[in-house]
DNA sequence: CGGTTTTGACCGGCGC
DNA sequence: GCGCCGGTCAAAACCG
């Protein structure tokens, strides 16, 4: 809630103005309204998470309804970088840190600032694609989106139960801890499920196979939460989404296909009874030799309808492991969260 | 000494 | 029109 305040004036209507003052051009030549911001939630005991950026910080304000401080930074990697973050303690939960980034970077990062900035824009880039994708639809839970230009992703070291009060507030919870795999066994999806998983990756992936309903990217190498499958619920209409996929995915295909994003995208809006998605997304990331590393978290998403008068919406997280970040899980990612999107498109529709 | 942080002032948008 | 509020500026302080 008291987010919800912050996000509503970031960025601020004068930001433009500033940035010509100050001779970027960046700015200027987009549509502030057309910004991406993506928001991430991350338990974290020190003052600031370290994502690898440099940033440097130009301002700190007590917002109302947060007793903490918000504190505003500039990235300082490149002179005239556009890209800005806010981060501010939660009020709910003192370790949980709330960082917005605005902007995707334009400039070269550090290798280990690739994962997260990797992530926030394919989030803010899925939703400017996604957004005007939705809007040719015309459905009206899709023009909500295309307005609201912002994704909340939660990242936390161990499981939180995220609630968010409405729509058109959209959080992304990429969460990940044993304990939460437990409690999801107590929450099983009652309606029918759309379960997503590529979280056996290598940089030469595997062969997809495919056989009873599920896809299959090579072998699933860390625990059983990870299957590295794509797989279908048992509701009936799913069966004609399940040869849809079949018929568009190339076994042979070393990338995810961009028809698996369209084809999954026509599954989650064509099912009315679709009511839950499981996405993998990218958190965080180090340095290994000359590789990069990030922790690829999977998770699944709810919404409980049911004695739920005010449509309540929780995530929880499933499993995480360690892979090697490169342009194939990247596409991933941002296809996981292309898919999550849609999904929530197609709730926000149903309600 | 150069880069970063701190902090009060300032600005513009918005609601009443 | 006025006050509130979030975001930014910029000078001073701080730090390695």
């Amino acid at each position: 809630m008291k987010e919800e305040t912050a996000r509503e004036n970031f960025p601020p209507h004068n930001m433009l103005k500033n940035i010509v003052r100050n001779g970027g051009d960046e700015l200027s030549q987009q549509n502030p309204a057309k910004r991406a911001r993506v928001s991430v939630r991350v338990r974290c005991d020190t003052p600031t998470m370290n994502d690898g950026c440099q940033w440097r910080k130009y301002g700190q304000k007590i917002a109302k309804g947060n007793p903490c401080p918000r504190a505003y930074y500039r990235c300082t990697v490149a002179p005239s970088s556009p890209v800005r973050k806010q981060v501010q303690r939660c009020a709910d939960d003192m370790s949980i840190l709330i960082i917005t980034y605005e902007i995707t970077h334009n400039h070269p990062l550090p290798v280990s600032a690739t994962a997260m900035a990797s992530t926030t824009s394919a989030a803010a880039s899925m939703l400017m694609t996604g957004s005007s994708t939705a809007r040719s639809s015309g459905t009206t839970s899709s023009s909500t989106l295309s307005t609201t230009n912002s994704i909340k992703a939660i990242l936390p070291s161990e499981f939180i139960a995220f609630v968010f009060p409405s729509f058109p507030t959209i959080t992304l919870n990429l969460t990940s801890n044993s304990a939460s795999s437990a409690r999801l066994g107590n929450f099983p999806p009652r309606y029918s499920t759309i379960n997503l998983n590529f979280s056996s990756l290598e940089s030469n992936a595997l062969p997809i196979s495919w056989s009873n309903g599920v896809l299959s990217y090579g072998n699933p190498p860390y625990n059983k939460n990870q299957t590295g499958s794509l797989s279908f619920g048992s509701h009936p209409q799913e069966t004609l989404y399940q040869s849809y996929l079949q018929k568009n995915l190339n076994p042979t295909q070393q990338s995810l296909p961009p028809d698996t994003i369209a084809a999954a995208t026509k599954a989650i809006t064509s099912d009315p009874s679709f009511q839950s998605a499981s996405i993998i997304g990218c958190a965080t990331a180090s340095t290994s030799g000359n590789q990069t590393v990030g922790t690829y978290f999977v998770g699944q998403y709810y919404q409980l309808l049911q004695n739920q008068p005010d449509f309540v919406h929780q995530f929880y997280s499933d499993a995480s492991t360690m892979l090697r970040i490169d342009s194939n899980t990247r596409e991933i990612a941002t296809a996981m969260l292309v898919i999550y999107m849609k999904s929530l498109v197609k709730i926000a529709r149903v309600q």
